[in-house]
DNA sequence: AGTACCACCTGACGGC
DNA sequence: TGCCGTCAGGTGGTAC
């Protein structure tokens, strides 16, 4: 599931349940989703220190721990989610790592397929250096956009998804925004008008800000996006056609023949 | 610089 | 009921 709207929110989870508080055992059900770090290295970090602030960028979470510097950072691949819980209830089904804390709390970084990344940096910026990722898709003005979008090749989807131009979409979103857009997603990047660059990044934001503000939960986003009809009637919500469903460099891809041409 | 394909994983679903 | 192929919102690597 997730992509930007969705780390957002378990951003916001992260700080609500697991700022300040002292981390007791850090605990390793599966360390595949360790990245270059040991669960021995993991836990020495972390273990009696406390998180001390969380932010997002793309779709990476990222935690600031102290009495030593450090940063957690967590990928959540295509089925990942944060849970934070009493200790003496049931663990989560595929809880890979665990945080517990003094309180009696633990969060558990979940995972059912087994994409999902656990590691540690030095810095966000280290973070970004690292997976050359590009500005957050929530935080780029329409110049940037404009620029980014406009100066590459191929077609518009992989460009939108492509996370060293911009980070933080992926497929489902890139769907809804071009749906909004009224742009097909094989139009050519390059050849897009500022026009529809604009109107692109406009949609862009009004997607990301929504699905935030929904919390990333598709049955609560707005009957006129694509995203409720996309798995339920495929009817387009602006004409009322069939929606179609193509392969755009490997992806599965979903828009609206009528209202989304190549060009335009 | 693109794209196409594969790999990494688990699990749900439909067809037979 | 069971087996099988297909598909799924992630990234990364390879080859062309």
């Amino acid at each position: 599931m997730p992509e930007l709207p969705d780390v957002e929110i378990f951003t916001r989870y992260f700080k609500k349940t697991a700022l300040h508080k002292t981390i007791g055992e850090v605990r390793v059900n599966t360390a595949k989703v360790l990245d270059r770090v040991s669960s021995r290295e993991l836990r020495q970090s972390l273990e009696s220190k406390s998180f001390a602030e969380a932010r997002r960028h793309g779709k990476y979470l990222l935690a600031r721990f102290v009495k030593q510097r450090g940063w957690l950072a967590l990928h959540f691949g295509m089925t990942g989610y944060l849970e934070y819980f009493k200790d003496n209830s049931r663990t989560p089904r595929h809880s890979r790592v665990e945080f517990l804390f003094r309180n009696g709390y633990r969060l558990a970084f979940c995972n059912q397929r087994l994409l999902g990344k656990a590691a540690l940096v030095d810095s966000p910026e280290q973070l970004k250096g690292k997976k050359d990722l590009g500005p957050d898709a929530g935080r780029l003005n329409k110049d940037e956009f404009r620029a980014l979008i406009r100066g590459s090749r191929g077609a518009v989807k992989p460009a939108l998804m492509d996370q060293k131009r911009l980070a933080g979409l992926g497929n489902i979103y890139s769907d809804e925004i071009l749906f909004q857009a009224r742009v097909h997603p094989k139009a050519q990047s390059g050849r897009l008008s500022g026009a529809q660059a604009d109107r692109i990044h406009e949609k862009m934001r009004k997607v990301v800000d929504i699905a935030v503000r929904k919390k990333a939960d598709p049955q609560r986003v707005p009957r006129d996006f694509l995203l409720p009809h996309r798995d339920t009637d495929r009817i387009c919500p602006s004409c009322g056609g069939r929606f179609k469903k193509i392969k755009v460099s490997g992806r599965s891809s979903t828009y609206c023949p009528r209202c989304q041409k190549k060009t335009r």
